[in-house]
DNA sequence: CGATTAACTAGACCAACGATCCGGTTCCAG
DNA sequence: CTGGAACCGGATCGTTGGTCTAGTTAATCG
């Protein structure tokens, strides 16, 4: 009785303290080190409770990785519709490899409440252009869906970094690979890529072309 | 003695067995339900077996992805360039479309020999239509990366396929993405895609466009 | 005020997993 | 004949995601 600790304030272990503990632990371990014991340790309590907050483990990677869209902001409407595509683009790449293991996570829906309201906001910037019906969608599955590509082959790239010496061994076999595939500048070709989409769908065939 | 098995042939198991098995495997059931001991067991041997011919799972999974690209055949040189970009690509989608658990484990370096060989082999397309430097490369970079993020996206959208209902209940909140994001015709969505990459990098800015 | 209920916490436990240890067997080169 | 490399598997280890059961707190309602 008297030996009691005095009052432990409560936890109010929330799901918000959760997500933010698990993306600052994929943050500085990776993907394969977020447990739920090791979760549950860092927020101190027992792996048990987070499945009154949670269904599975699931439930909180899909909620660690809406939280990265979280991070970036919504673009402010006006203006050149080229830039706010830019801008909705660069900020889900910036964003995604800010956490690059959010990159090895996006296999699966991306339904959450920012994840939405990002989608619907490139739809918006696109719309705003004079696109729409089927040039419209694919504009915005092209765009994102070449974002999540590059995200995901950069992170790979960078997280094995032996792969430039590999390639430069076998420089008799693939020439042009191993030519160009070192000296990486990923914002470039980047940059260059969004390009190469946003100009391909001004001039593009078919009706409803943006100016 | 007496008792014994009239002498069963050796197992003679290889590499490539284990390959085919595994992907067999994956076709059937799925990445989750790959287990070395799962394996093991369809290739009628124990699991400790398979370590003597591979280091870890992953090179199993690594093997395999690779084996999905081994399916794609190479294209005959000749012809318009941007039919035999086309033909690359789109093999590429195709051979993983067909085995949808490679999309979700394309998280890894694509180091293996086919796919590598299909890599040099999109390089050389381009570069046959006169890019080359980092224009080159930027074509290359946007191509691969828009097929991995078409793959991965649709085998995730057609994997969890509640998602067109979920988004109508939001139509409300949600008008772009709920008028668009349902009814897809992903082959359509993605040769549109595909067509504004090919004429952004005809007609974008700097040296070297093709014709 | 007392009782019920929802929110919250934890220890013990389960089946399954990747991987390893150790011991055994087959086969071929020298 | 022999030694070593290729090949095989039972038992086992440590860890994982998840559940069962049981306990405690705080708020609500009659």
């Amino acid at each position: 009785m008297w030996l009691r600790p005095p009052r432990e304030p409560r936890q109010t272990l929330s799901l918000g303290r959760i997500v933010a503990e698990a993306v600052a632990l994929l943050d500085e371990e990776g993907v394969a080190r977020l447990t739920m014991r090791r979760l549950a340790e860092r927020l101190g309590t027992g792996s048990t409770t987070l499945y009154w907050h949670v269904k599975t483990k699931d439930d909180v990677l899909d909620l660690a990785l809406d939280a990265v869209f979280g991070e970036v902001p919504l673009p402010d409407a006006g203006g050149d519709w080229r830039e706010r595509v830019r801008e909705v683009i660069g900020g889900w790449r910036a964003a995604l490899l800010r956490h690059p293991w959010s990159a090895t996570i996006l296999d699966r829906p991306l339904m959450g409440p920012h994840a939405l309201d990002h989608t619907e906001a490139l739809y918006a910037a696109l719309a705003a252009a004079g696109l729409e019906g089927p040039r419209l969608k694919a504009a915005a599955y092209s765009l994102a869906n070449f974002v999540m590509g590059s995200v995901i082959m950069q992170v790979t790239a960078e997280g094995h970094g032996d792969a430039a010496a590999f390639l430069r061994e076998r420089a008799a076999r693939y020439p042009l690979l191993a030519r160009h595939g070192l000296d990486c500048d990923w914002d470039a070709a980047f940059a260059d890529g969004l390009g190469f989409l946003l100009t391909g769908m001004r001039d593009g065939g078919g009706t409803g072309a943006p100016t």
